[in-house]
DNA sequence: CAAATAGTGTCTTTGAGACACTATCGT
DNA sequence: ACGATAGTGTCTCAAAGACACTATTTG
């Protein structure tokens, strides 16, 4: 009865790091040196080693690009097509991660020992020159990153710790892909933060108040 | 630099088909013959053919474990701790499922060729006798069931083509684990919903009118 | 008519949305 | 004083929650 298929596959670990730059939705891409796809881009990703959890291959997979620990980052989706690679059965686990792009910048000068850019995510969905399914793969991280911020404090992981409230309204309506009313925004955002004693300075208008998540309970 | 591991592993995917039962929250087991864990209960599951997606997988799945096509379903998460089964890696893509107990009951008599049973849902998260990790898969499954309920019209998968409103309603209570106000949720359910020309009979009581889910835009 | 469940009307509270206004910096 | 951005007060409207009432069946 039973196939005596055991579904042999590679399984792998891809890596959606998001980041707000330039005012832009940005991911990180590396771009393949070696064909299948020599010269397009494609999400970092490492392979699972066979004493690792995803979630540990997720991590190993961050610090490997990024140069960071401590990112936030979950579980996306698994991608598992037979013909996705034309190589062979890869299986592969999505992680979507979330950085704060002063930290992104501040560790890694000149971004890592591979290629890794950041693309914008608008221009990426638009691209030909995107390796494998992975095209299909953001487009799916970019649904659940917007749906998330509706509910979740997700956004808080895109921002420095401490933050204006102007400039993280500015991270929700990048989301959101919408303007927000600013009253609003701060009434339904007040809860989720605490003030901190410090401000902008120096703009030529007035400082804004710098604040923190609130953390605890 | 790279491991030349390519992270070789067996693919399955695994199967939390829930239903409705007893006024109770069921899922979908089978009965363990061999070791490791005989005489456990474990999710049904199969492996992935080399030629086939995680989706069709999933779905053949599904048919030789309750006789039926054309059920709801939706990949879950991927559990992939090295440990997990005993034997060898195995990566266990987990699927989320739901049937009305009707159809479950009526089309496999008996209920399998495998020794499929129903266990309650919240028995079964408290029980011993549950194989591999699939007592975490579960919870993480009964979990996401209930988030989605609130903002997905999923729990019509739970209850037949027509379905009077108390009674969908206490699919609702069961999911979420409370009592709902009449017709609070009543008013909430209307616009998803349209009436038939028919009602229930026979009981000792006012009768209740059949609706079906709104179809289309 | 009593028991049982189906179904409705309506008041209150809460939160989203929209908009207008005031505040404080640098030049 | 002006341009520019930060920050607040308040009205409206829609949805969620709570509760009391009416309706229709069988035995």
């Amino acid at each position: 009865m039973e196939f005596s298929q055991d579904g042999l596959a590679s399984v792998a670990v891809d890596l959606l790091v998001f980041t707000i730059d330039e005012g832009k939705l940005k991911i990180l891409t590396i771009r393949r040196q070696y064909p299948p796809f020599a010269g397009f881009r494609a999400l970092p990703g490492v392979f699972v080693g066979p004493e690792e959890t995803l979630d540990q291959a997720a991590l190993r997979g961050l610090r490997e690009e990024t140069g960071l620990d401590s990112i936030y980052f979950e579980q996306l989706y698994t991608f598992g097509a037979p013909d996705r690679d034309p190589r062979r059965r890869v299986i592969s686990v999505s992680y979507l991660a979330l950085v704060d792009a002063q930290r992104l910048k501040g560790v890694a000068p000149g971004l890592r020992t591979t290629e890794a850019e950041l693309s914008d995510v608008r221009e990426l969905l638009a691209a030909e020159d995107v390796a494998f399914d992975h095209r299909e793969i953001i487009a799916y991280g970019r649904q659940r990153l917007a749906g998330k911020v509706e509910y979740t404090p997700i956004a808080f992981s895109l921002v420095p710790e401490e933050f204006t409230l102007p400039q993280l309204q500015r991270v929700y309506e990048i989301l959101l892909d919408r303007p927000l009313y600013k009253a609003n925004f701060r009434k339904k955002i007040a809860p989720l933060v605490e003030e901190t004693d410090r401000s902008t300075s120096g703009d030529a208008h007035r400082p804004s108040r710098l604040y923190r998540l609130r953390r605890g309970e």
